[in-house]
DNA sequence: GTCTATAAATAGATAGAC
DNA sequence: GTCTATCTATTTATAGAC
C-alpha cells in the first residue's frame, strides 16, 4: 500500500536541505541584526559562503528568502506550542512560550519584524504557510490567556488580543539587546528580568 | 550690558529655522515608519517640497539629517521631563513620561530605533547632543526609579538599569502598532492598556 | 539656499559557461 | 546547482547655474 508519510530522501535530496538550511541560519542571524531592509543579498551569499547567482537558484527573490526564514521560525514557534506540557496551567504555558521567544533572540536567531510598509510585509501577508501558522499560534494562545483569565491568574480586564500582541512583542523586546550590551547580566538573568516585568509588571506587589 | 540671552532672531533667520522644522517633522515620521535604512533621501525632499540637494545644504549626510531628528527627540523629552510637576511621587512620574513616550509614537514621530550596527548608531555615539541628553535623561529617571523603588512603590528586586530599559523600550513598543492596526481601540484606550501592562503586568493583582 | 542634472556607488536580479 | 561577469534600477551625494 502507499505510504502517507514522506519517501526517504535520498542522498542528493539531504544534501539540498542541509545547504537550505544553512542559508536559513544565516538570514534568520542578519534578519535579527540589521532588519530586512539593511540585509543585502551579497551579506547572505557571503555568510553562506556561496555565490549570489546559486542563492537564487534556491529562492527566486530577496523577499521570499526572507520570507521562507519567517516561515521556519513560525513553524519552530508552532511545534514548541505544541509540545508543551498540556497539563501546565495556562499562566505557565504562556511563560514557557516566553521563555522561549527570549531564547530565540538571546540565540539571535529572531528576525526583527519589518517595518511597516515594507514588501517583506506583502510576501508574508501572501504566504499561505505563514498566516496558517500565525493563526494557529494566536488561536493556541488565545485560548490559553482566556483560560488563564477565567482562573484569575492574568488580569481579566485586559482584552485578550491586547495580552497576545504584549507577549508577541516580547520576540523583539530590545530590552534584551540593551541588558546584553551592558554586560552586566547573564542571559539567564535577563530573560528571568524580562519574564519578571512581562508578568509582574514595574510596580511593586 | 551684554546679554546673555540669544539675540533675536531675524526674520531670514526665522524662515531657515521653520524650514529645518518641517524638515525634521517629515524625517521624524519617515523614521517612525520605514526606519532608517528604509527611509530615502529622495522621500524626504519630496516629502518636504524641496530639491534633494537642498536638503544636503542643511545637513550634509543622511546620517547626519537622522541623528538631528534623533537629538531633537531626545531633546523634547529632557525638556519634558524638566517640566514634569516636582511634588509628584516618582512612581507618577515615571508614569507620565511613558504617557509622553506613547504619546510622540501614536502621533508618528518617534523614530524607530536604529538596528545593531547601523551607520546611524555611529553618527549618534559620535553627537556630544545626543549623548548629552540621553545621559542627562536617563540620571533624571534613574533617580526617580531609585525614589520608587526605595518608597516600596517599584519593585525593588530589579535592577535600576532594567527598569529604565523597560521604559526606554516603551518608545518603540509594536504593541501599538498592533493595537492601531486593529481598529478596535482609541489612542486613549491604547495608551492605557500599554500602561497596565507595563506598570501592573500581565498577572492578575 | 534653491534648483536641475549628473556623478558614483551599491542594490537586486540575471546571463551563460561549466 | 555553482560559478563569474554583467545588467538595470535605485541610492547617496555633488556640480554648477541662478
Amino acid at each position: 500500500m502507499h505510504s502517507l508519510a514522506p519517501a526517504k530522501p535520498s542522498f542528493k535530496e539531504q544534501m539540498l536541505a542541509a545547504r537550505e538550511e544553512a542559508i536559513m541560519e544565516s538570514v534568520n542571524r542578519l534578519l535579527a541584526e540589521k532588519g530586512f531592509d539593511a540585509m543585502t543579498v551579497d551579506e547572505v551569499a557571503a555568510s553562506v559562503g556561496i555565490a549570489k547567482a546559486s542563492l537564487y537558484k534556491h529562492f527566486p527573490s530577496k523577499e521570499d528568502l526572507a520570507a521562507a526564514a519567517m516561515v521556519r521560525v513560525m513553524r519552530r514557534a508552532r511545534d514548541f506550542l505544541a509540545n508543551i506540557e498540556p497539563a501546565l496551567p495556562p499562566l505557565d504555558k504562556l511563560k514557557a512560550t516566553v521563555r522561549w521567544m527570549l531564547s530565540v533572540q538571546l540565540a539571535g536567531q529572531m528576525p526583527s519584524l519589518p517595518t511597516q510598509n515594507s514588501s517583506l510585509r506583502a510576501a508574508l501577508a501572501g504566504s499561505r504557510e505563514y498566516i496558517d501558522a500565525l493563526l494557529d499560534i494566536s488561536d493556541r494562545l488565545g485560548g490559553w490567556i482566556e483560560a488563564a483569565q477565567a482562573g484569575g491568574h492574568v488580569n481579566a480586564g485586559l482584552p485578550p488580543i491586547a495580552v497576545l500582541y504584549t507577549l508577541y512583542a516580547r520576540a523583539c523586546d530590545p530590552v534584551l539587546e540593551f541588558l546584553k550590551a551592558g554586560g552586566q547580566h547573564s542571559d539567564e538573568q535577563i530573560t528571568e528580568l524580562v519574564l519578571a516585568t512581562c508578568f509582574e509588571g514595574l510596580k511593586a506587589r
